[in-house]
DNA sequence: AAATATTTTTAGACAAACCTAAATTATTTT
DNA sequence: AAAATAATTTAGGTTTGTCTAAAAATATTT
């Protein structure tokens, strides 16, 4: 694997995040996720596309290759690795971890992180619940939860629906939700068990009890 | 202390090297250590004297700041943690801790850096010999070294010599070595424990075991 | 003290990564 | 199917850090 520059890497590792939800992904949602501008995402996808880290053509948005995946994975791992550390070993707390991290895992050897990754004891979660890829790039599917289970104001995917019927399907579609839809809950009504959803910009919406069963997510980032 | 670009970092340690031996430093020297061209090391350098790191006067060398002093010791710090790290912890061999902390040297979280000097126990000397800088960036003499224990091929300068007799001196006189001398040992017999040295360009020489258990040097960076 | 050699700086260029503003393409509304 | 809107790309510019080649300053010889 060749090296990247750092902002390469950045762009990458946000692809594969946002890919999780969509298939492909937009100009306008990449330079949300990096704050960035979008005439600065379409120069980096011509780059990307170059270095054959991306499929991409013009106005039609962009996904990862095999090659970006294998690399996503390989900086996702160095990421969650070092937020192991500074909570497990130097006893940052949970919120500090990733500012961090998000400096270290450019550090490109190969070596040191495969190390690091035996001196943790080969950890399978990182501080925040994600799981770590293996120095394969394997990673283990994150656990899904039930979207009641869900904690307030944790941003989540949609991964799985246990009712496939029509009669739910419509309602889903209705609602605009299906697999890859990005929520968050933002309250719980104790009285029906009813939760407050809200999806991307939307205005926040309402889900009964016997949907939300049927929904399951699996935590973001 | 502001943050600095990983550039400006290896110059302003890279000055600090090599200030110690002579006063002020050329740009010919500088461009030499870090494999860069005199060209670009005059541009940094007129930065560098605009963020008041160091003093500078065209065609007339530089030297550090005590800004830039102090920005110095906190990157050696930096580095030489890592250094500690890497070998204690991750049971990285003597030579290939070097090239990864050049990297690391540059994640700049004063957080991290401290609560890893607490990890490690707030280590005094680095792999190689060479003192960690507090967090105050006070830093030690660095540690001295009988000749006879000094590793092959590893450039060093004499500080102290134990027997301070006439006899002893004026042989020490004869073969040129006195505080301050620069030497490499290239090679040691086990017959009688002699070794031959080289001081600078000049043909090696010999030196006997009572002769050099009574000098004491110190690693050169 | 000139002449010569060496060192250093300047001038001008380039690649990476970003930006703003304008032009283009795609999507949605009417 | 036009028109209006939104998304995306292009054109052209900036900053950082590098380079080569030429000019200027300093140091060394003669
Ligand atoms: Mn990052
Ligand atoms: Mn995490
Ligand atoms: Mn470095
Ligand atoms: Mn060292």
């Amino acid at each position: 694997m060749l090296n990247y520059s750092t902002s390469e890497e950045n762009y990458i590792k946000a692809i594969f995040h946002l890919q999780h939800a969509d298939g492909t992904v937009t100009t306008n949602e990449l330079a949300g996720e990096l704050r960035t501008k979008p005439a600065s995402v379409t120069d980096m996808m011509k780059k990307l596309k170059i270095k054959k880290l991306v499929h991409y053509e013009a106005y039609h948005g962009f996904r990862l290759s095999n090659e970006g995946k294998k690399l996503a994975l390989l900086i996702i791992r160095r990421h969650r690795l070092w937020e192991f550390f500074l909570a497990e070993k130097l006893r940052f707390s949970w919120e500090e971890v990733h500012a961090v991290a998000e400096d270290l895992e450019h550090v490109s050897s190969k070596k040191l992180i495969d190390k690091l990754d035996e001196f943790l004891g080969f950890p399978r979660f990182d501080p925040h619940g994600d799981p770590i890829p293996d120095s394969h790039g394997r990673i283990e599917a994150s656990k899904q939860v039930c979207l009641q289970d869900l904690p307030l104001n944790k941003t989540a995917t949609v991964g799985h629906v246990s009712d496939q019927s029509p009669a739910m399907l419509e309602l889903l579609s209705h609602k605009k939700i299906g697999i890859g839809t990005k929520l968050e809950v933002k309250r719980k009504f104790g009285f029906d068990n009813s939760l407050e959803i809200k999806i991307r910009q939307q205005a926040p919406i309402n889900i009964s009890e016997q949907l939300s069963k049927n929904i399951f997510v699996k935590y973001d980032e």
